[in-house]
DNA sequence: CCTTACATGTAACAAGTTACATGATTAG
DNA sequence: CTAATCATGTAACTTGTTACATGTAAGG
């Protein structure tokens, strides 16, 4: 359901194609949600099917035509329901952790290696936040209270992502 | 392949039954890895069938028959690779995030109570937490440095789960 | 009496991934 | 010439969830 859910807060906030939104996720929602193309047109399809949107087809010249979605007031009533009722915890699954359970058999070179780009994957994350940060929230005493709830989520995932960089350089200098 | 290298690293650690496992998820793992009893089962059947793991069938009187699974070599070379190959990077996906977003529809109400549930939940993740640290590493000096792996494990969970803590706070204090 | 622990499964469904497929335009 | 952008999809597969199903024994 949170696919469905998400897709319908961004088409609530301005109607878009699968493409649209795909693009919406790299630029502002990095720490939100990814889902690939495929999973979007697909699900798009269905909540069209269940009468949630609404599509209509843009004919282009020299393009593929685009097909914008649109919240429909079934698709309102949806969200708002999902919003009114609370989420369930979702399970814990941390792979790289389970690595650590294997630390004698797990050899020290690719340990190495591996840890190594993980802190590189997680810097990059923090320049991706930092470019949504100054994108969107360059001035924060100015935000509305709407505006300000979307910028205090980016926050918590520069914070968390910050704690797992000092994680990772920790035991990367036990050893 | 993920849920299948934590099988083959707690099978690996001691030989076991699938209500095993889900034991072990609960009491030691909880901080890496949940799955349900039916995911377990059959992704155990299906490595013995893949060659992974040996089943044994004890018989029990009353009780239904235990099935004990254990690695074959075949096992331990595809826990080897797995540990030699880089993880991929695991997406995005927090729908809590998502809520934020839709704030201005998120009535206020049910805002408060999802954040202080919330709130209770993680801080219930923290207990959970500290009863591992009890439970298995109640002298961290002593420990060796393929016990103290799983150990740096639980600390970050704990200090991201606290991270998260202080953002909720914050966002419940600030309206 | 009711719940928890023990111990296993099947079946249907939902969600997510990977591979394949098309085809023009623009920027380097 | 190559890669990226625009814009859509199908098909097969894997992973995870939900519902249903069985049956004993021990503890409160």
């Amino acid at each position: 359901m949170s696919l469905r859910a998400v897709l319908l807060i961004t088409l609530q906030r301005e109607p878009g194609t699968g493409y649209d939104i795909l693009q919406r996720f790299k630029a502002g929602l990095a720490h939100v949600w990814q889902a690939s193309h495929q999973q979007l047109y697909r699900e798009l399809d269905r909540m069209r099917g269940d009468g949630l949107l609404t599509c209509e087809t843009l004919p282009q010249t020299e393009r593929p035509d685009r097909k914008v979605y649109q919240l429909t007031e079934a698709g309102r009533q949806a969200l708002d329901n999902w919003l009114a009722e609370p989420l369930s915890t979702s399970p814990v699954r941390q792979p790289m952790f389970a690595k650590f359970f294997a630390w004698e058999r797990w050899p020290e070179e690719a340990r190495r290696e591996e840890l190594t780009a993980f802190r590189k994957q997680l810097k990059e994350r923090l320049t991706t936040y930092a470019a949504i940060e100054q994108e969107w929230f360059s001035n924060p005493e100015t935000l509305t209270p709407a505006q300000r709830a979307p910028w205090h989520t980016l926050r918590l995932g520069q914070r968390l992502t910050k704690t797992w960089v000092e994680w990772v350089e920790e035991v990367m200098e036990e050893d």
